[in-house]
DNA sequence: ATGGCTGCAAACACTTTGCATCGGC
DNA sequence: GCCGATGCAAAGTGTTTGCAGCCAT
């Protein structure tokens, strides 16, 4: 419940406008883990037939510019492929792309099994910057600053 | 160049055909860590000008079966969103997709940050199988065995 | 009342598929 | 020669965008 209104204080602060359509994928989104936009309309429709999907993509954009969601399972929109090794982290840089092997020195198997988990996969991604584009971008803020 | 011949002898293992656009992606997949799809075809195209996109995506799809290579990036390829928090880390289940939510207890910041990467957003999911779904998957091989 | 927000539909980017032809086995 | 693999183009998904009207502020 709070989360939803914070959400709502995050809008007035953004200069946001507070429709019915938003409040209602507030309230989707609060009471619902995980879904995906898809699902997240078809419940909203139940609500509120004559709402869009465009709509809901372009709310849950607004909303996790604002902080409000977060979208996850989707890395940069299609698929990467590589000579299948072990697991490994992906140091993924939100700048150029450049993306770092590492092999795996954490023990998340062990974590996750003891949660009865069984691991078939493990895909760990670190978003970030790189060295060179942190630095590249530290250098340009300076100068916008 | 072992793994090329390692998947040659996949391919045939698999009573699957040996083409040159086969042999082509291969090579391609083999010097270069991280392609899409676009990228591998743009890339094969200098080599043989009349492959298809279409040819890349069932070559790699057939590659991926095979465990040649393995797609990344992608989960079950659209964003689910979910209220924002802290880092954490999702026990995906593959077969009844539940999602299960971990406060990370590892040192994933540490880890990268002392490559100089500096880290946006830690994204991680063990794919698997949860408790549940392990032990009817359990249950089912010793029936069907 | 005015500018942001909406629904609708068309555009988009990536991927898959149908079909006729081609070529590895 | 047979059947699988290919190229081409069209269809499919999930997501984004242009536009005219609408409604929260």
């Amino acid at each position: 419940m709070t989360a939803r209104l914070r959400a709502i204080g995050q809008l007035r602060a953004a200069g946001k406008r507070l429709t019915p359509e938003r409040e209602l994928l507030l309230e989707i989104l609060a009471s619902n883990p995980h879904l995906d936009a898809m699902e997240i309309h078809r419940i909203a429709r139940k609500e509120e037939p004559r709402i869009s999907l465009a709509t809901v993509y372009r709310t849950l954009s607004l909303f996790e510019e604002l902080g409000v969601v977060r979208a996850c399972g989707l890395g940069e929109a299609h698929a990467h492929y590589e000579v299948r090794h072990d697991d490994h982290l992906h140091l993924v840089c939100s700048e150029c792309g450049r993306i770092i092997d590492l092999p795996s020195p954490v023990p998340l198997r062990k974590l996750a099994e003891s949660e009865g988990f069984r691991i078939e996969r493990i895909r760990l991604e670190l978003i970030g910057l790189c060295d060179a584009c942190a630095k590249k971008r530290d250098a340009k803020s300076g100068k916008d600053a």
